[in-house]
DNA sequence: CTGAAAGCGCTAACAG
DNA sequence: CTGTTAGCGCTTTCAG
């Protein structure tokens, strides 16, 4: 009862191991009725083919894993803030890797690090995956990748493009930012503040330039007095919003790269007494305090979980095919409307 | 360079492979000298076991998995509302079992359904984990711990207790019910309404006699108009506060046995133009949301982060040394005092 | 189309 | 204290 092993089902099936581990691969070369006779044992038994002993024989481990960032992550867990990254990211590509009979084993490195090579290579020695998803700020770490590349290990990189090394799946964070300052055109705010992210990510200037485009093709002119820097933390998004209401012209909406800053603007005004929707605001990333905060706020929703799960799929592909990297993917963004933006009084 | 095995390992510190495998291990009878060698070999090379090979060749396979419930995490999931239990999980145990160089995997499965322990034998059978843990409502499952434990895999159960079969790393709910009731009692409060979790989780009755713990300690009655049935959605919070505050002797202050329950309690209220604390709330669980709330809630915090790490170090305890299943564990939970509890007007 | 034999990288058991 | 040998449960050759 404890134990079942490739032999038993070959014995019960009176059949080579070597059948049984042609049905259970879904190798080609097996008569019908052999192929019965092999499920019939494997269900009998409840066989289930030990995921080490497979990586042991063959090329594959049925393993991906996923590398994050460490401090990042530690530090959101540790102040119970949550984590919606990593969650919708557990969401998009456990699910795939089971409905593939593969695993995710989800790893955290402190991104910066002197020896992030050698953890990595530990990760990889240990563990051998078919496959590695890196997420932001690993994704776009050019040296990582190739390093990864050149050991010949898949690697999808999310939020980014690819742009030839590994694969990238992504959303265009530009036509999001575009997409939401046009909310706010049209509306009829023509003074947009913006408040933008950590330049350290590729996401953050795109979202910038987003937002210069829409207006520009509204006609409107991009005033620099607008734009405030930030770095995604609460605090900084207080900075940047006491700036822009300070302004003597001030902004009648304000667009702010992530929703701690759109939080911290609406925390600013409502100080002030300026009140939301009065002032305008819209956030991105649409994670779960958004829906909670007084009005809810209007937000850009990133695909983390599909852009996760056809990671872990195109991964899987190529562990399953053999076949070249895949190309860039390309997945749409979605623009969640709440009571922080309405018409300018 | 790609792939440096025990052997290579072995060659250049010219020893056997066993005493490779005796310095990795930790294990005794090596003298100092030839340890140097190998590690100095290991780190030249940059040599980290496999751990499908380990599995293969040994007894232990460096993994524990997590076993949650499935539909109610790819709810949360899918929701948005992000998933504090999961987070704080993976804070304690993932920390843990890295720091003693174990991993670990997460694992979904549907709690009630009928091939549950089919779905888990193959999940043993496929990872063969030196321990499993198990979170509510599987933790909770007898006859679940009694087929691992038949099965000779070491369990911990998170958020109750053992008594006899696997072991359980849990807070006492009971007395953090009866430690919010008595804050609330400190606060003048005298009528304490009490909204219910879902009787399915052993917690939700023990918060409940807590509840009545305290108030009986304190020389009061336990009305059972106060106590509103809940189960823990933000709906039944809803449907629960609207019938406390219909009473006609309404209470001055709400216990709700969940954080969403307590939300729910405060949106009502709000609409009422009852304000809080006026009307005083407190919760349990202490998820990120009720930080954001206006006024944050006064909330009962669980050590999940705390109890994932103790379950995890006694595992792999158990799976260093072969020692019996450890005894229970209890955790001291805490009372995160928020804006929305004060002394009764 | 099917099967037999040879490992994969490690550790357990046993010798020295 | 150290080394040798025999597997662990699979897949990959390579024969039939």
């Amino acid at each position: 009862m404890s134990k079942v092993t490739i032999r038993h089902v070959a014995e019960a099936a009176g059949v080579a191991v070597k059948t049984v581990s042609r049905v259970m691969n879904g190798e080609p070369n097996v008569t019908r009725d052999l192929q019965d006779r092999v499920m019939k044992a494997v269900d009998a038994l409840g066989y289930v083919p030990s995921m080490a002993a497979r990586r042991m024989g063959g090329s594959r481990s049925f393993l991906l894993v996923a590398l994050n960032d460490r401090l990042n992550t530690i530090n959101n867990w540790r102040s119970g803030r949550g984590n919606d990254w990593i969650d919708q990211m557990l969401h998009g590509a456990m699910l795939t890797c089971e409905a593939h009979g593969y695993r995710m084993l989800f790893e955290l490195v402190e991104a910066g690090s002197d020896d992030l090579d050698r953890k990595v290579v530990a990760i990889l020695s240990a563990l051998q995956p078919d496959g590695i998803i890196l997420t932001p700020p690993h994704s776009e770490n050019r040296a990582l990748v190739e390093m990864l590349t050149r050991r010949q290990v898949p690697v999808a990189r999310m939020g980014v493009r690819g742009e030839g090394l590994g694969f990238g799946v992504f959303m265009d964070d530009r036509r999001a930012a575009e997409e939401a300052t046009r909310h706010l055109i049209g509306l009829g705010h023509a003074r947009i503040g913006f408040i933008a992210g950590s330049p350290r990510f590729q996401a953050s200037r795109q979202r910038r330039e987003g937002y210069a485009d829409a207006l520009r093709s509204a006609g409107l002119t991009v005033d620099e007095a607008l734009i405030a820097p930030g770095d995604f933390t609460f605090e900084s998004g207080v900075a940047a919003t006491e700036r822009l209401l300070a302004l003597p012209d001030r902004p009648t909406a304000i667009l702010a790269s992530n929703d701690e800053m759109a939080l911290a603007a609406l925390h600013v005004a409502s100080r002030r007494g300026i009140g939301v929707p009065d002032l305008s605001l819209v956030s991105f990333d649409d994670t779960p305090g958004v829906r909670l905060s007084v009005p809810g706020l209007t937000s850009i929703r990133q695909p983390i979980s599909d852009m996760a799960a056809r990671a872990a799929e195109l991964l899987i592909g190529v562990s399953k095919t053999g076949d070249a990297t895949p190309s860039d993917h390309l997945l749409p963004f979605g623009l969640e409307i709440r009571g922080s933006t309405a018409a300018r009084q």
